[in-house]
DNA sequence: TATGAATGAGTCTTCATTCAT
DNA sequence: CATGAATGAAGACTCATTCAT
């Protein structure tokens, strides 16, 4: 359908503009110049600045979302590890795979309407309580050594941001070789959660 | 001095504005009425509201800085494990002392002048770096394990702001007893960076 | 003609908008909604919002300016104030039946282009003539008293006008008993207008 | 104080726009070059444009209701019949003295928000529940004939308000001879009320 | 130094109208 | 004839900054 194109237009350019210049010095102007359309074309799809910014977001959203899954502990200490592994892998390639996105889910927080900061407040609340429960689960079934499961999903989930966040400014000088960053966070992560016992066979690296 | 003193006073209310609002939010008449002095004398003490915010963080900055020390080599493993783990702490505890600086600090990025995120970048960058340097040190001395000194410089860094990003939005169900904070995130970096000999004899909690 | 029903639909549409919400709150949206056509189709019955407005008010003008006779002299005192009762009655029965237009035309005034305000200003102006023509007649003919025609003839269309519109807004607690009505407000005015002898027969209410 | 004297001259400004172009079609713009300030200066003394409007209406319908006042019974026939008289004579002075107010409050009416509109409409409702107080006591008395009291007061209410419009608008040949036109409005309004008896002795004109 | 009234560039949003299909 | 996406001029309102007193 040509209206869900110039939708899709109208949202990719304002997706670059909101993450190059951060949702308050953003225009309307900047972005209908981007996508060379008329100010009032803009209105046509979207009702206001504020909207369209929550739309980009809630779809990033919804992808993280899905990438990041409750962990079945029915499937063994192997296959639980793999999915905590899953699990991290997934969330960072969403954020790498959209850069733009990422940049305004990592740095915006305050100065919207109360109700949106809430919105994304919420969404890592969420997070933190996914990798909680995580926390717990691998603890019972004795993959994870004792800690304070709140205290340590926030580690957990700055330990990734700030990654996420320093690859993506190109303030690292890696060669955006992903799989290597995976690997050195995990790697990080996982001496910090298991059990002594399992780190004992972990490769050094 | 009495000129001292009013620009304390200022910079006291805009604090507290800024932390409470944000940059964007918050307008030069919040900060006035929060001093209750005249709009025009806010411009005898500094020549624009972006002025009066880059004062503020640079004086936080500071602050931070002076409490991350360049860890001496000299003085054993034990001695600097200790002042690794002085630095972790200092930084925490003036993040959590300062909680109206930090809410701004660690919030927000993007959407001031180029040339004013820019200085928070840097702020970051340098402080990225010292852990980088931290980090490489631990591994001449032979204390921190094998990794990838740059990413893992930037886990240690988030896996702190955000700890203390959740403290400070209460959305961390403990009675602010920061010693079991500090001790937590602490633990959580020690394994996952010290070499695993070192490990062995350390504490299981 | 296929043409002319499709302009009648429009016309209809815009009539229940205009009074429902007035000259500038109607938008074209609503009245393209109101008769499901599309914007284009609009315009290609009415070259503009101003256009449509103003066809409704001379169409309904013309309807008034019917009920209103010129009176025929000739034809004795009880035939004369006959007439003048004719008149009266047919312009508030005019009024009652097209409560939409009615609320437009007694309400809207100022606002619109300026040839537009006159354009209603005048139908005001060729009705207040024609009632004083009427009144000065009647007055040759030795029906009303000694009066300033011209002012009288505003009081006389104005204590119907604001009865109309007092009815129209269900602000008249009265079951819409027209009768009733129009009796009450040509007792008034006969009373007001005619001479003493006339009026010593004329029946107390 | 200066703070208040330009706060007339704007509202003084705004009242000449106002009746000139009516709500809708008087711009801020108007406004602030009629009184020669700046856009900012405006919103220093009124928050919208709506507020200016309704000051203005509500102090002037505050005039209005100043010169009507509830009529008192006990003072005998003639004392009645005069203060019906001022009661009239006031109000049409107060609209006379304030010929751009009245334009406003005469011909708007649908258009602004509903909250708007109504406040009007209760403000006409007012005026004529207290003539229709005035006709009942009137009754009571004897001085005034039977009537549908509610009917009528709206009759009245028009007489007067359609005279007041045209001598404002300049569309009645009198020069402005104010106390002719009093005259006769109240002759026709009293011959159109009172009880015949009182009738007789009044004087024909 | 202190004041606070004044400024005006900048921003979002609306809506009558056009025009390619 | 009909459509409805696109247009862009216009208008209300904000707020950092200035300046006369």
């Amino acid at each position: 359908m040509l209206k869900e194109s110039r939708r899709r237009q109208i949202l990719d350019a304002a997706k670059s503009v909101f993450s190059k210049r951060g949702y308050h010095a953003a225009n309307i102007s900047h972005i209908i110049e981007a996508c060379d359309i008329a100010r009032g074309t803009f209105y046509l799809y979207f009702k206001s600045k504020r909207e369209i910014f929550e739309t980009l977001l809630v779809d990033f959203v919804r992808v993280l979302q899905d990438r990041v899954r409750r962990v079945d502990e029915t499937v063994g200490q192997e296959g639980i590890a793999q999915q905590l592994r899953d699990n991290v892998t997934g969330v960072l390639n969403a954020f790498v795979a959209n850069p733009e996105l990422t940049q305004i889910v990592l740095n915006e927080a305050v100065g919207l309407d109360k109700g949106f900061d809430e919105k994304l407040d919420s969404f890592y609340g969420e997070l933190i309580d996914l990798i909680t429960q995580s926390l717990k689960l691998g603890r019972e079934v004795g993959l994870v050594r004792p800690l304070d499961t709140q205290i340590i999903a926030a580690s957990v989930l700055g330990s990734i941001k700030e990654v996420v966040q320093r690859v993506l400014k190109n303030r690292l000088d890696l060669d955006l070789d992903l799989d290597h960053v995976v690997d050195e966070v995990l790697d990080y992560n996982m001496r910090a959660l298991l059990v002594p016992e399992l780190l004992a066979g972990w490769p050094s690296r």
